[in-house]
DNA sequence: CCAAACTTTCACGTGAACGGCAAGGTTGGG
DNA sequence: CCCAACCTTGCCGTTCACGTGAAAGTTTGG
């Protein structure tokens, strides 16, 4: 039945590339991609060496596909972005590695920062599409005007 | 021919190109580029087929900059973006060979409806990127609520 | 146990968005 | 009128972000 030594009794459910890939709107040559630039690996691999992701590596493609597609950044710009993400990653280990309350505060407070850096990153872009937004609101108020004098002068 | 053998009284003043492109910071072959894939064409040609830009073309270009940069849209997507506006440039010279009212209302509000449309675009792309900001602030407040229970249950 | 379906790495191909150079023509100050 | 500093078109090179096989190994339903 289900004893053959006892795997991993993980109950997160592993999936390939390809589920993964489908799972967040990727293909998995840009799955693969992502992970020749460095941008994530895969939580584990195979027996035979098959690509293996877990839900956290779905989050992190979902939030990388987010900054490509919507954001519109660069590769090398969410590369960027989730360098802080990896340090929190590595933090993560560290995290669970101490009991020491104060160390862990310390790696708490460093995933604040960097989240806090990222929301700012956003938002920059945030007020740049807003201040394209503004000055097409004010074109489009400009023809309203001259719409407005061409009906007070010769009204239908 | 229809010119009255007065040249055009410029007003404006015109641009070359290297000028043009470092007024809105593009680099000059940025320029020839986006002509080449139909974006703009300059006001005028000198005569020796220099590409001359006036106000109206540095306004463009600092638009095209603005999605390209800011906005993170493609060169196509632009293009799609600016195809009203081609129109609307079309509609201009219209405009002004008409002097009918009921034309010029015609194609003034042609010209509000593709600002809207414009806008339209540019909030969508905002609103995803406000729903990453809110996602990122999410899990900012998952690692303060984390601190805070730390340092309930270990102060210093 | 076997074939179908999936995966691996390696390698070359592609479209977008330019950069850079060559071989000329144009402009403008002296 | 001359020449340096622009500009033109043409064309090939490059980087990014993948697509598309090829050849071989892995997993799994029957």
């Amino acid at each position: 039945m289900t004893e053959t030594g006892m795997p991993p009794a993980e109950s997160t459910r592993l999936l390939r590339i390809h589920e993964a890939a489908a799972e967040v709107g990727l293909t998995a040559r840009s799955v693969r991609y992502y992970e020749e630039v460095g941008l994530l690996r895969p939580a584990r691999r195979s027996e035979g060496d098959y690509r293996l992701y877990d839900e956290s590596d779905l989050e992190r493609l979902r939030f990388i596909k987010g900054l490509r597609d919507d954001a519109g950044f660069s590769l090398v710009e969410i590369s960027r972005l989730l360098e802080d993400e990896a340090a929190r990653e590595r933090d993560h280990a560290a995290f669970h590695a101490t009991a020491d309350p104060r160390e862990r505060l310390r790696i708490l407070r460093d995933r604040v920062a960097s989240f806090e850096q990222q929301t700012q990153t956003l938002r920059t872009k945030i007020g740049r599409l807003q201040a394209m937004v503004d000055e097409t609101e004010a074109r489009r108020q400009g023809s309203l005007a001259r719409i407005a004098e061409i009906e007070r002068q010769a009204p239908e």
